[in-house]
DNA sequence: CAATAGTAACCGTGGACGTG
DNA sequence: CACGTCCACGGTTACTATTG
């Protein structure tokens, strides 16, 4: 391998493509970060949770809808599912375009929002409509000269599980973990708001796990032996509000260990329900194999990451909502089968 | 449909402060 | 004074909504 950790490829980026900016750590910072959410994205795509998914969309507080937090993916309980065959294709593809062949959207105004651009840019999970029982979101799945094969979700407003990636850089002349943590306590406030299924700390270092029952009891037990019957249980009134959070985050080999972890990484794992590393190791091989020295599959991918930046060459084709078509399936394929590590 | 403005998030850095 | 912790900010980016 290239590179043994992040950081050094992080310093190469930001002398290499990054060379534009004023402070070019920071943007190459950001772009890793942009990939750590593209991975969980194509990750969440292999475990056919796609149809599920909704980017960057406000959920209330539990039972506090005065206060809305943005999460990166929420995912939500499809309603309906239809499939959407376009013949012939013009692009871009628009959400006018995609209502003509969904009667049940004949009486609804939709977004003006592309889900296939002219130069063959997609947008992951478009938002067709934002109706009172939920979003209605669009995937264009498959994809020829003249044809495209699209899913249209309906989906119900409460999402069942959230995702939230997080990426903490080495700070320059550091060997050791980041000076901050209000990063982490932020992720670590929203996933304790919004679900119906709150944490309580006894005394003994342990967590409770709280829920109010529809008769205002309450359900209660040790947090995991309650997660653990929300989420094995299918019925509607014991999922009311639940939702499943979870983070993921990109490990720095370098500084901890998932042994001996930092503060930063014990506030966000005791946080969300479910925590999944990046390794140093396996991020910094993606990287590798996708920017500096690419398989000849990943090759558009590369492109499509090099042509998106300095910004003002053109729009942003390489992010979780906006992918170039080719890097999409290059990514799609990549990933297929790829276990999370950690 | 391209350009623009506005909001919010992310990442890295500076500095204050207490402790050994 | 090195080190860890915390507060706070600046630059950059992503995304949405609006406009012409």
């Amino acid at each position: 391998m290239a590179f043994e950790s992040v950081d050094a490829l992080q310093r190469t980026l930001a002398e290499t493509v990054f060379q534009y900016a004023a402070d070019r750590k920071k943007a190459a910072g950001r772009a890793l970060g942009t990939l750590v959410e593209i991975i969980t994205f194509y990750t969440l795509h292999t475990w056919n949770l796609r149809d599920h998914v909704v980017i960057e969309r406000s959920v209330p507080e539990f039972a506090n809808p005065e206060i809305l937090h943005n999460v990166e993916f929420s995912l939500h309980p499809i309603q309906a599912r239809h499939e959407v065959e376009i013949s012939p294709l013009s692009l871009p593809l628009t959400a006018a375009k995609i209502k003509r062949h969904l009667p049940f959207l004949h009486e609804t105004t939709v977004k003006s929002t592309q889900a296939l651009s002219r130069d063959a840019v997609k947008r992951n999970a478009t938002i067709l409509v934002e109706s009172e029982t939920g979003p209605v979101i669009a995937n264009v799945d498959t994809l020829s000269d003249s044809n495209c094969r699209l899913i249209v979700c309906e989906l119900s407003t409460d999402p069942f599980a959230i995702f939230e990636c997080k990426r903490v850089g080495v700070e320059e002349g550091m060997r050791k973990g980041p000076q901050t943590i209000e990063k982490a306590k932020q992720g670590a406030y929203v996933a304790r708001s919004v679900s119906s299924l709150q944490k309580v700390r006894l005394r003994n270092g342990q967590f409770q796990g709280v829920m109010e029952q529809p008769d205002g009891s309450f359900r209660t037990g040790l947090y995991d032996e309650v997660l653990r019957e929300v989420i094995d249980s299918s019925s509607a009134v014991e999922l009311a509000g639940f939702i499943l959070t979870v983070g993921v985050v990109s490990n720095h080999g370098n500084w901890f260990t998932s042994d001996n972890r930092n503060k930063e990484l014990r506030v966000l794992a005791q946080s969300y329900d479910w925590l999944l590393f990046l390794t140093d190791a396996g991020l910094s091989q993606f990287i590798d194999r996708l920017l500096l020295n690419p398989t000849p599959e990943l090759e558009p991918a590369r492109e499509a990451f090099l042509a998106s930046y300095p910004r003002s060459s053109g729009t942003n084709r390489f992010t979780k909502v906006r992918m170039a078509v080719d890097a999409d399936e290059a990514l799609r394929s990549v990933l297929h089968g790829a276990r999370s590590r950690g």
